[in-house]
DNA sequence: ACCTCGAATGTAAGCGCTTACAATATTGCA
DNA sequence: TGCAATATTGTAAGCGCTTACATTCGAGGT
């Protein structure tokens, strides 16, 4: 494989050059960078300098290596492309900061494949934690990393009994409540366009809830026609015109995310249909987008950035030794916006 | 500090542990790793076997330190918050594992200090080049990465006289041909939203790409009202509604993104001024957000993924030693649509 | 059967850092 | 001033891996 990129023979500068340069140590040197206040004052200025002078700047990997400890926790969203995980993760990564620790971003395009091996290239890494998004995984990742020792915690969904903690909400009876407004609005012939449901407990619990709500309000579950699409704006607006060529043409369509609702609202709106008049959309995250669009998105709003925040906290605790967390439940709300109104009056 | 996460005394298989159970010496299971052909079949059969049985992982920073080479690189982005760099950094990152590399993303926030920290803690995590955002940087930072021989690309930007490569696109030129467009349709009284320019070459290019554009066709450059504003949605907004107070009021407001331009247009409709009727809005980027809004963003369309895809082919070459590139200039696209059109007849 | 030579494997020296422990300097107090 | 106690610094042993070099193995040629 390639030669290392010291293209013109720099040297990298090494505790011991700075060490030497400063007349000290390299275990002072050390503590100088990790321990400030066991050095002297005057000890610490030479060593600072030095440090300076030279533009030193510690081996990651020597650190890791020598101390067992990283400082660095590992996340795997299932993509960047979008910004539901964005905020979230955004707040997360703020609220490590204060720790001083430094996160670690990988995607795996919603691929369970791909993202095995993005956590194990994330503990290669020396991740001290880790924080994974929804449930559903292949058994043998836990095992792993019950195995290296690594702590996790889930977010984006909430299940108490699930094998790991989790941080988030109820997919399930959010979905519900949304369900049953647009239920309580009159609507009976209901649709769905939800993301792919294997290995994705998220979406399926969503449209779970969709059938709970249904259930409640004594409509037939069976009679929900479903859509089941790759993630994307497109594929929304794919799925909707499938479902507009049902007749009797379902009045409301409930989607599993807001990317997936903006699409079905914009083929309506191609298709000469009124929202809500001639048929009522709804969303789920309550992203930027559900905001931007006319009319605006009915949607269930999911408190991100406090997520992410809670997120943070408590895997640092586990990171310090606190053992097993009960896991936390957030609430969500729903939005009622322009999209959602009473079914056509027939 | 924290004691390390091994909670219940878990114990990390290490090469050793895997040679001692393969029986072969630490060298041989490192040659299986990473050199398989080097080793006879038989024995790297038992050698993998045991790697499965232990459920063994390399320790990156051991291998990076022993190796000195990681095999990563880094890319630090303004943000994570929005979808402009996303998908650019997505197909950065898929053409780099074609070449086995890995890509660690950091964000900034926008600001410049958080910048150069994060572009040390990369360096410092042993990525072997960098990819980072726009020429504007503080020259410490530049003679810092000289330094250490770590080779950078600059992207989102191309400027052919900057100090380091880029691989981009000319923000001048491509705003100054959009607002050429804007001019064409007959406004003469314009304004901009634009991000804060100080450390921001782009968005100062593209406010100089507007003046020019306005130079050319004969009007006073002085004469553009220029609101500067943070990045996002709300702000567009607000600094749109500062911009409709003025008498006599702009009859087309060229925004420096598609976040700003959102925002105006939501504005500018909750005011009850039609667009395009009353005013014009223009975007720049081409998001998604900008063909969701209703109507759809006149905005410059910028090929991020093309761009992702050649930066991670240049960053390759160069970290594989070939010198100094002359960095490569995209084309952009003006994608005339609905938020465009001519003044209102006064 | 013996020798040569290339392929396969082993040996062991670090890579740059942290940290237990040892050595030394400094301080307070009698 | 002298001594114990404490604060500061130094010494050196690894952390887990790669790799130059040494060693051993096996096949082919005579």
């Amino acid at each position: 494989m390639t030669r290392h990129p010291d293209q013109s023979g720099k040297t990298v500068p090494t505790l011991a050059d700075v060490a030497q340069r400063a007349g000290v140590s390299t275990a002072t040197v050390s503590r100088c960078l990790n321990a400030p206040d066991q050095v002297v004052e005057n000890t610490r200025k030479r060593v600072m300098q030095a440090v300076q002078e030279l533009g030193y700047s510690p081996n990651f990997g020597a650190r890791a290596l020598a101390a067992k400890r990283t400082n660095t926790v590992g996340a795997v969203i299932p993509t960047m492309d979008n910004a539901i995980f964005a905020r979230g993760l955004q707040a997360f990564q703020e609220e490590l900061g204060r720790s001083g620790i430094t996160l670690l971003v990988a995607s795996s395009a919603y691929r369970p494949d791909l993202e095995a091996e993005q956590i194990r290239a994330l503990v290669a890494r020396g991740a001290d934690a880790l924080l994974l998004i929804g449930h559903d995984r292949d058994p043998g990742v836990y095992r792993f990393l019950e195995a290296r020792g690594v702590p996790v915690l889930i977010t984006w969904a909430f299940d108490a009994n699930a094998e790991k903690p989790s941080i988030g909400f109820d997919n399930r009876r959010a979905m519900s409540a949304l369900a049953a407004e647009v239920i309580a609005q009159g609507h009976n012939r209901l649709a769905a366009i939800t993301a792919e449901q294997a290995c994705n407990d998220r979406a399926r619990e969503r449209m779970n809830g969709v059938r709970e709500a249904m259930h409640k309000a004594g409509l037939r579950a069976e009679s929900l026609h479903l859509v089941e699409t790759t993630y994307s704006v497109e594929h929304g607006a794919k799925a909707m015109a499938r479902l507009m060529a049902i007749t009797p043409r379902p009045t409301a369509v409930i989607c599993g995310n807001d990317v997936l609702a903006v699409g079905a609202l914009q083929e309506a709106q191609k298709m000469g249909l009124k929202v809500p008049g001639d048929v009522s959309i709804t969303g789920f995250d309550d992203i930027e987008l559900a905001r931007v669009v006319t009319p605006q998105l009915t949607t269930v709003h999911v408190p991100h950035r406090h997520m992410g925040r809670e997120a943070a906290r408590h895997l640092v605790q586990m990171i310090g030794g606190t053992p097993f967390t009960q896991g936390v439940e957030l609430k969500t709300e729903v939005h009622l916006r322009g999209t959602l109104g009473p079914p056509p009056a027939r």
